[in-house]
DNA sequence: GCATTACTCAACTATGCAGTTGAGTAGTCG
DNA sequence: CGACTACTCAACTGCATAGTTGAGTAATGC
């Protein structure tokens, strides 16, 4: 018994490029900032240590799919995280990657020593 | 008051790496047809309309990121999930996509008549 | 108006990866 | 043993995209 009975292609498509926007070490650097609060791309970019244009595409991008929300304040830029799920998401991916990481290290040292 | 804390790169690094797994069409055929059980390779193969090798090559990735567990049974090698977050994480991601497709349709239509 | 700031966009290069093809490796059957 | 099946691996092609550079645009200050 399916528990998700059917997948449409473009349904899938559409979860492809969620997940695939969010497979980026730049990508996730800035939305782990945007967790702390909204920001310009000039903070951005001064405490992701990207480049202006390239913090600006990957925040174009994250704004497209619609992982941000976008607002000009004066000469400014103003980004903020646009989804609740971001967190939930995050924590279980981040929890996946610990776990992964001790397992890895767990065996490594039984490899290493105690056989 | 930042949520988390802090992230490493390595950590990041690791979620992108993850992220990214998910994010092909393909991909997630695979693991979408797993959701009901445990498969072959030829299974998979079939069910999903990818080539032989292709099929075998997207599992092996999927394998060496840990998303599923890769057992020998005869001739055949058989695939299974290995994480039971991939069902909260396709949940989450599934409702996002429905509701930015809806939200799309919505402002689609109101482009398009009322205004 | 002109200069400056803060960003976006377009064009380019280089790397990565999806998919194909053909060879190679288990495991099974006779 | 040899033939067959089920899969994996290696080399290749082509396309997608990360990052750079330089030009372009909107808001502010003079």
């Amino acid at each position: 018994m399916p528990r998700h009975a059917k997948m449409t292609p473009t349904m899938l498509a559409g979860v492809a490029e969620q997940f695939r926007a969010l497979g980026e070490p730049s990508r996730l650097v800035l939305m782990n900032l945007l967790f702390d609060g909204e920001r310009t791309v000039g903070e951005l970019t001064d405490a992701s240590g990207l480049s202006l244009a390239n913090a600006s595409k990957h925040l174009g991008l994250l704004h497209d799919v619609g992982w941000v929300t976008r607002r000009k304040d004066g000469l400014n830029v103003v980004y903020r995280l646009a989804d609740e799920r971001t967190f939930a998401l995050c924590e279980l991916m981040c929890d996946r990657v610990r776990e992964l990481a001790a397992a890895e290290a767990g065996t490594t040292a039984r490899r290493r020593g105690r056989a």
